[in-house]
DNA sequence: CTGAAAGCGCTTACAG
DNA sequence: CTGAAAGCGCTTACAG
């Protein structure tokens, strides 16, 4: 019906040897232009190119890695893609990598699923495979047995402590030690802990330093530290970290210092002190962790802990690079990030 | 030196003729298991399993797609992954994707670069290519025409008016018109506009969109509509939106309602109103733009337009899936996703 | 169940 | 520059 014909071919080219037939060329020179060999007439070349652009043609991928070319693709598996900065560790991470010519197979672990993904991973031939979040430790401990048995690169970011990861991360203790030290010099010597009573090792990382502080201060923990995170159930940090304070204020006696888990619990916090009628900083300093956007958004800002993401990504992408160079392959090596204490308007005086 | 036997071969299988071997049997009854053909003993599939387990063995997918099988993978072009509504639309698209067994490749696109990652999706044999966010119009109107003549499925994302394209779009007219008819039934008449002086097609349409409102309830766009975008650059978009707010204060004459591009820039000139003494709702009404988990950190929390992401991803996967089935191709389909509002304490009575 | 063979789409010597 | 050949790691008939 159409009457003017198609400039590009209805079908697309499909396999080198159709798209050599349709240059006029052998298959072995149309190779030997795709893959930059010398000793080609300038005409070659550029005939080739032409007919790549007119008709699209793209090697398979497939085929290409068959014969030995290296797959240049990292394996990311993350916790979700759900938690601010987390994403943005795979972002600054995955901007690395893209910048080596890497491409990112990213998938999302379902609790359990670690085999699978893994599997999906090693049959795609990944060069390595980096997990960000939090994952069952049995699991993930498995997991990088199975990978250092096949000598694959492999890189855990933000999970502590798996026996014989190479990991890259935040020195959370370090964190809540600043953050103390900023409270105590302050004046504050009684605290309420927000959130921090999960078993998880990186919350467990934190108690510890704010523990090892209060003790260089002379301080016990016990006595100086109350929880009420019992008394309510965490669905969203906010509605927690509001909830929480609401029931501190209720209680005869409260501390003047409360140190989040998070930034969401801690403006959360800050909003029930502030429904009770209670100022901050006035009446309670209120402290959040991982210094997101939303510090700068409460009223008043969220004095917090920076993650120094970036510094994390150029670390975690150095490893994978030293562990991809075959000749410097050595023993798991623990990297520790040190964050950075943001003091805002929501910590002031005793 | 080690006396313990690794009790995993220290060399991983790496093919199927290998592990044949190791299993002691037939490369062919191996690929019989493995493709869960039937006519075979119960003892020879579990004595297949038990080695794939005890070895790790995983077929290379380069050379199962190479004889036929499908990549049921993905290409998702990303604009960038420090956006939270697009990363969100990412994330829920990718556990629909998840849930039908495909796996997702994720690029970010460098502007003037989508020829490379398209090409990369190709050589990849991906099924579906999807973009999400704004990308430069002409570059990806090429792009879609090349995968249309190619007949490869595509889906593009929150950019409207790409020419052939199949897209799922927010209705972002329909957006700002609920945020206009919310605030006129306050009695509002005058309407400042914060950062929404772009001439991006998402900001143009959302212009349209208090155009055609105010023209419904006959008030002339320009007399009622004032911005003042020209005097400050748009870099942190919270900084932008408290310049402006501080700006509109200093004016002898200033709206009583003020529609923001984002959450954002409305949360910026809920605070900077506040700096300047105004309360809000009370002296100004101010409202953002794709209700993110911000909108209740905000005092007040901020009326915003919510994306139905969740809707969003379900339609987009939808359109990938119907594609994709070689009965049903057809012609570019638009789709459109209906906002919502929802209304928080920085609006009230003018 | 086995084993030899063909072929997926490429690259890479090799002889012309 | 060409053309025939081998081979990457698989699957799939096919004859035993």
């Amino acid at each position: 019906m159409s009457k003017t014909p198609p400039l590009k071919p209805i079908a697309p080219i499909r396999s080198a040897a159709e798209f050599a037939r349709y240059v006029g060329l052998a298959r072995t020179t149309v190779s030997r232009v795709l893959n930059g060999q010398p000793g080609l007439k300038a005409k070659t070349i550029a005939q080739v190119h032409a007919a790549m652009e007119a008709t699209g043609f793209t090697p398979n991928a497939y085929a290409l890695h068959l014969k030995g070319k290296r797959t240049a693709t990292i394996g990311i598996c993350m916790e979700d893609l759900l938690t601010p900065p987390a994403v943005k560790k795979l972002a600054a991470l995955q901007r690395l990598l893209r910048a080596r010519h890497y491409a990112s197979l990213i998938e999302v672990l379902d609790p359990g699923h670690s085999r699978r993904v893994v599997r999906h991973f090693l049959s795609m031939r990944v060069e390595a495979i980096v997990f960000i979040g939090h994952f069952i430790e049995e699991e993930i401990t498995q997991r990088i047995q199975e990978l250092t048995a096949h000598n694959l690169p492999h890189l855990v970011i933000d999970q502590p402590n798996i026996g014989g990861a190479n990991t890259v991360t935040l020195d959370r203790a370090a964190g809540m030690a600043a953050v103390v030290e900023h409270l105590l010099a302050l004046g504050h010597t009684q605290f309420g802990l927000l959130g921090m009573s999960s078993s998880l090792r990186t919350v467990q990382d934190r108690v510890e330093g704010v523990r090892d502080t209060l003790r260089a201060h002379r301080l016990d923990f016990d006595r100086s530290t109350h929880s009420l995170d019992h008394l309510h159930v965490r669905a969203r940090d906010f509605d927690y970290g509001r909830a929480l304070a609401r029931s501190f204020v209720a209680e005869k006696k409260y501390p003047t210092a409360f140190l989040a888990l998070n930034d969401e619990i801690a403006i959360g916090a800050i909003h029930g002190f502030q429904d009770a009628g209670l100022g901050v900083p006035q009446d309670v300093s209120v402290t959040g962790f991982n210094n997101q956007d939303i510090c700068i958004m409460s009223t008043p800002a969220l004095t917090s802990v920076d993650q120094q993401i970036d510094a994390t990504a150029e670390a975690a992408a150095e490893s994978l690079f030293a562990q991809m160079n075959p000749a410097h392959r050595r023993r798991a090596q623990v990297r520790t990030i040190a964050p950075q204490l943001v003091v805002r308007g929501s910590t002031g005086p005793a």
